[in-house]
DNA sequence: CTAACTTAGTTGCATTCTGCATCTTAATTG
DNA sequence: CAATTAAGATGCAGAATGCAACTAAGTTAG
């Protein structure tokens, strides 16, 4: 304390440098129920553990934070060409054992079937009411991805992305059911679908698949497949 | 390249230091136009500059990131006891000429008059859609901020944050007209500020400054006074 | 072969929500 | 004290929403 003065006016001019971390919430539905992907930690802290896909930022090798979490899902969970979006920032010296850091954590949706090859080399899926176990603060961030995922369904185009690339609109219907936690009128579903119309019918091709009337199989369109949201411009922007 | 596998290996174990700053997107309402405040550089780069308020994190001696961002807010422009909201992280080499940094980017509401002391000591407040001139990304960090705004002021209670502690209704509609940038019809604005219920009228209290019936006088509830908006939860949670 | 069953998808209607015009209230101003 | 102004309430028409009932198109059981 001998010396505040010059420490302040120092510490204002110059970068101390910062333990910088990405994590990634992968969310997905398996069998009709939400689920997240973990990785096995293979170093310590934590080794061996169960952990949200994640790891150090890298200046030198990546263009921006994007391409670090991009990096990350893909070296540690060996997926790519999945579109992240923003989810926040958790900062602070008790999240990590090793001291004080940051992780900026990223989350995704995408349908079970992008996920096989990840799921046979190592990568689990846990269902979202089971935050059980996670290290640092790891179920504080996927809580937070619910929260955000959950909030931003409501007739968006965000729980399309946990469908393959065509489905019924029945079948949309329950992933919004499964999202939000309650039924929907069926009606009023189809209706709200075709007045937001991010979804289009492929004509001339159904799902036969059951023992009753085939349903029409639909796809997103294609100015919504580049990114999860049109309304979430606000957070696609860190450059 | 000469040794890229031992370069790779130490990659994924050892932290690299990354410049990690943060800037706050401070928002009022002055005279009905929609503005952010700016403070001058105190240092190169862009000496002299009008910039957002913005500086180094300092693990040292901030708690966290939120707690970074309200000492910034505190010594460059003078302003305390604002709830600050995280925005998006922004990052690259190229938003800053010193090279590969991050910028945790958060922003906050408040009325003019919160903000007389900070405009008397050197805050300036600028027009939202006059953005030149600024350095670094701030005028993105700015755009994405009006987006986000604009985006949740759809009938919740962050305007009111841009309101004094007592407002009558008239008055708030004028804020949310001069957000949203379109005019709102006056019993719609009335049934839904009655629906949702995050103001109550002060019994007994008007404004009687105008030539005309006076207005009943409305606050904020209390439960919503404490952060800006109780929908953005998913953001709150740095910790 | 056909009736029963199942789910897809539509139609009609009652109820609720929303926007707009009009009316009333309570102040100031000339 | 009438005219003016803006606050605030009322009534109604049209749109949006929720629900029940209906039709459509397949499979399965007898």
């Amino acid at each position: 304390m001998q010396d505040e003065s010059y420490k302040k006016s120092k510490a204002e001019m110059l970068p101390d440098p910062v333990v910088c971390t990405v994590d990634v919430v992968l969310l997905t539905l398996r069998e009709g129920s939400f689920c997240y992907a973990l990785v096995p930690r293979e170093q310590e802290p934590f080794q061996g553990v169960a952990a949200l896909p994640g790891g150090f930022v890298h200046p030198a090798e990546d263009k921006d934070l994007r391409a670090s979490a991009e990096r990350v899902l893909r070296d540690k969970a060996g997926i790519q060409g999945v579109y992240l979006e923003q989810l926040a920032v958790f900062s602070g010296v008790a999240r990590d054992p090793r001291g004080w850091s940051i992780s900026v954590a990223w989350y995704t949706l995408v349908p079970l079937e992008a996920l096989q090859a990840a799921l046979a080399t190592g990568v689990i899926l846990r269902e979202v009411a089971d935050l059980g176990g996670l290290p640092f603060d790891h179920a504080e961030i996927v809580r937070v991805a619910l929260e955000r995922v959950r909030s931003k369904s409501t007739y968006s185009s965000l729980p399309v992305h946990l469908c393959p690339a065509t489905f019924t609109l029945p079948q949309l219907q329950a992933v919004y059911e499964t999202l939000l936690g309650e039924p929907i009128n069926k009606v009023s579903f189809r209706r709200k679908m075709e007045e937001l119309a991010f979804v289009e019918p492929i004509k001339g091709e159904f799902d036969s698949s059951g023992a009753h009337r085939p349903a029409q199989l639909y796809r997103l369109k294609a100015k919504y497949r580049s990114r999860l949201s049109l309304t979430d411009r606000g957070m696609n922007s860190g450059g």
